[in-house]
Parts: structure tokens; sequence; C-alpha cells
DNA sequence: GAAATAAGTTGTCAGTTGATAAATAAGCGC
DNA sequence: GCGCTTATTTATCAACTGACAACTTATTTC
């Protein structure tokens, strides 16, 4: 009902350049896979666009192509390579770090989309997904050791597994969180920043004594 | 090119007792589906089960029926009523409780199957899914809280929501632990009681505290 | 303002889907 | 061995799927 030029009211055929289209094509396919599956119809996609489903074709060469594109804008597009900093803070007690980082981290992927699509894209067996939680091993999870190893005065030393599971273990619960409140939609506490805070205590409490056990 | 009786070699249609096949149907949906999703279709489940599609409609009304079927072998089916009781055995110290608590609990949840079907299911927004939920809440995570209460030598009283949410943590650490490696397969670490015993320090290493703190 | 470019649509195809009806045949009781 | 019951198959439907080819038309370029 927005009238602008007034005669022509309706423009049938809104074009847009292409690189824009593309761009849209992908973000509102992120909604749309998120919500309905990756199973869900390009017909289904096309309607939520406003358009026909063979423009889609125009874009991307195949389904599983506009897929990749999907992943790649969730998964790759969204890290930020600043956490890494932001964990190796040594001026800062780890335990301040660690609340922090979670909480941006969170920030991130504590959404409805990001999550349904990890989860859908993980029952897949994509590569991607493994690909993912070598990233948050490699750059978050071994980093926590190697800091929570400083902070014990102990000499630095490649994390064992066993080290590396515990902190999972850790992560996992907070993981856990979001997927209970944004899969699962149960009622979970609204006080994120105490359920974050309290799992972060639990792993300070034990795991010094696990690094030092083990070296 | 199994020979038995040598000359009528191939029976081309064994038939079944209607109860028999019926639980034969179910107990291979769920592999089928927890393999494929429950996107997929009938034929290639009667394939699976070397009988031909419209067969699976004489014993289920339709597809959503078959599921519910399924849903209830994997959900309801399984979960041991017993698992409250070895929680509530207070002769024996509460860790050596959780230990064996989580160690046969995984023994029920940490397959393939299962785990794929509760991932789908609670994709698909169904609300046994739910209902499970709120089943762990009640029958493990808030006697757990008891029990430490009990333990730590406070009065019963109701758990609060941030004291069965951290208890939570840790079952979604252990739980998470699952998912990664039967549905993301990673190299998880394959000692699983160690990964048990150690979700489970960290719980008790800071649970008594925040028990007595906020009654 | 005509011609060229490219964004978008219409039409369609071959394969798949859940589901039903009707035909077939295995195995039981007698 | 006959007839009845019912487990199982064959045949089929209408709707839907990913994908492609050909047509239309908005926008740019000169």
């Amino acid at each position: 009902m927005a009238k602008d030029k007034s005669p022509e009211a309706e423009p049938k055929r809104r074009r847009l350049p292409s690189a824009e289209r593309r761009q849209e094509f992908i973000l509102k396919a992120i909604d749309f896979f998120a919500e309905e599956g990756f199973e869900s119809s390009t017909r289904g996609l096309a309607k939520k666009l406003g358009v026909t489903q063979p423009l889609l074709y125009r874009y991307f060469p195949s389904k599983e192509d506009l897929i990749s594109e999907v992943y790649d804008a969730v998964y790759v597009k969204r890290w930020q390579p600043e956490w890494g900093d932001l964990l190796a803070d040594r001026s800062r007690p780890l335990s301040d770090r660690l609340n922090e980082f979670y909480n941006v981290y969170t920030d991130v992927i504590f959404n409805r989309e990001w999550m349904r699509i990890f989860l859908f894209s993980g029952l897949k067996g994509v590569d991607i997904n493994r690909r993912y939680l070598r990233l948050v091993r490699s750059r978050i999870l071994e980093p926590i050791v190697a800091e929570a190893r400083h902070e014990a005065g102990l000499p630095p030393a490649e994390a064992t597994d066993a080290q590396v599971e515990f902190v999972w273990t850790m992560h996992g619960g907070i993981f856990y969180y979001g997927v209970r409140k944004l899969i699962y939609e149960s009622n979970v506490s609204d006080d994120q920043d105490t359920v974050i805070a309290t799992a972060i205590e639990a792993l300070l409490a034990v795991l010094p004594g696990k690094l030092a056990n083990d070296t």
C-alpha cells in the first residue's frame, strides 16, 4: 500500500542488480532452511523470496550449491578471529576472559537460525561441521588449556586429549543450554550470564588439578 | 544364493503374523529414520524391510503414525524407572551413584539411532521431545539436587531453577560428548568413564556451595 | 529512442512422494 | 484338499520435486 509515483502503483517485476539479489537469496535461505530443514523445496524458498523458483537457478547452479553458500555465511563468515586474542590477554584473570568470551561467542551462535543450521547440517553429515568442531578445539579449547596452565604457573605444554575433553564438557554444557532454549524451546533459566559463569566456575575449580597431575 | 530346501529355493512371499511384522517394521523404521531422517520416503523404508511400500499402510494408517511408534519405542520404552532408585540410594556416596547412573544411562542413549532420532525429532518440534526433557528434569536433575542437599547436611527444599540449570550444564556436557562422538563422529576421547567422572567431579566441586548460598 | 544486455517469468519434464483400491496367494481350520 | 481369512503385491493417483529451455520485459548504453 506504499504509494510513491502515483499511477503505476505496483511495479510487478522489481529488478535487482545481480550481486545484491544473490546476497538477498542467501540471507533469506538461511532463515528458510533453518526453519524448514534442507529437504524443503526450492519452490517454498522462492515463494518466501517473492520470486519464481527457476530464478534461483540463475544464481546458483544447484540447490546443493545454494546450501553450501548458507554454510559459508553461517559458519565461516560469522567466526571472529579476535576471539583468540580475547582468550590470550594475560593482563586479565582467566575467569574474566572466559566469561567475556562466552558472552560474545554466544551472542553469535545463540540464535535460532545458527543453532538449527548447525544441527541440520550435522545430521546431514557434511564435512564443514567437523571442520567447525576442529576450529573450536584449536582456537578455543586448546588455548583455554594453555591459559589455565599459565595461570597455574605450569610450563607450556601441548594439551592432552583428556584435558581438552574436559574443557569440551563445559563448552558442551553451555552449548546445550542454547539447544534447550532455542531448539527445544524449553523453560530454561533466562539468566544466561549466571549459567555461563557457573559453568566456568566449575571448570576452573577442577581443571588446574588435572593439569598438574598429568604433566 | 542361500539354498535351503533345494527346489523351491526362493519363497517369494514370506508371511508373518500381524503382531510380529508390525514389531519388525517399527524396529527397522528406527534404524532407517535415524539414518535418513524422517523426511525419507516410505518406499526407501519398504525396500530396507524387503516388502512393498503399500504394505506399510496395512499396519500404520499414515507415515506420521509410524513415526509416533518410533518415538514411543525410543523415548518411552527405553526409559528405566529404576534409574530413580539408583540415584536415591543414600547408602552410597553421591559421587558413586552419579557415576553409575551416567554409565547405565549412556548405555541406553549413547548409540547412533537414539541420538539421531532425538535430534531429528527435536528439530521437527514434536512435543514428545519437550516431554522427555521435563522427564529428565524431574526424574534425574531435581533428584540430584535433593541428594546433594542431603549429603551437604542441608534440609530438604525444592530445587531452584538456577540450581537445576547448573546440573543441566553437567548433564548437557555429557550429552554433548555423545553428540560429538555419534553424530559428528569427531575424534573424541575413547575413555568415556573418565569423561563422565570428571564432569561429575566438577559438578560436585561447586554444587554444594551453590546450595548453601541461596537457602 | 533503438538496440543490446540481462533479470525475471512461463512452461515443462522426468522422477519421487504419500496414499488408496483392487488383485493375488499363503497358510490356517476343517 | 477345500474354502476362508488375511498378508502381501500390483497398479495407480494426484501432488510435489529439482532442473532446464524458451520466452518476456526492465534497464542500460550509445
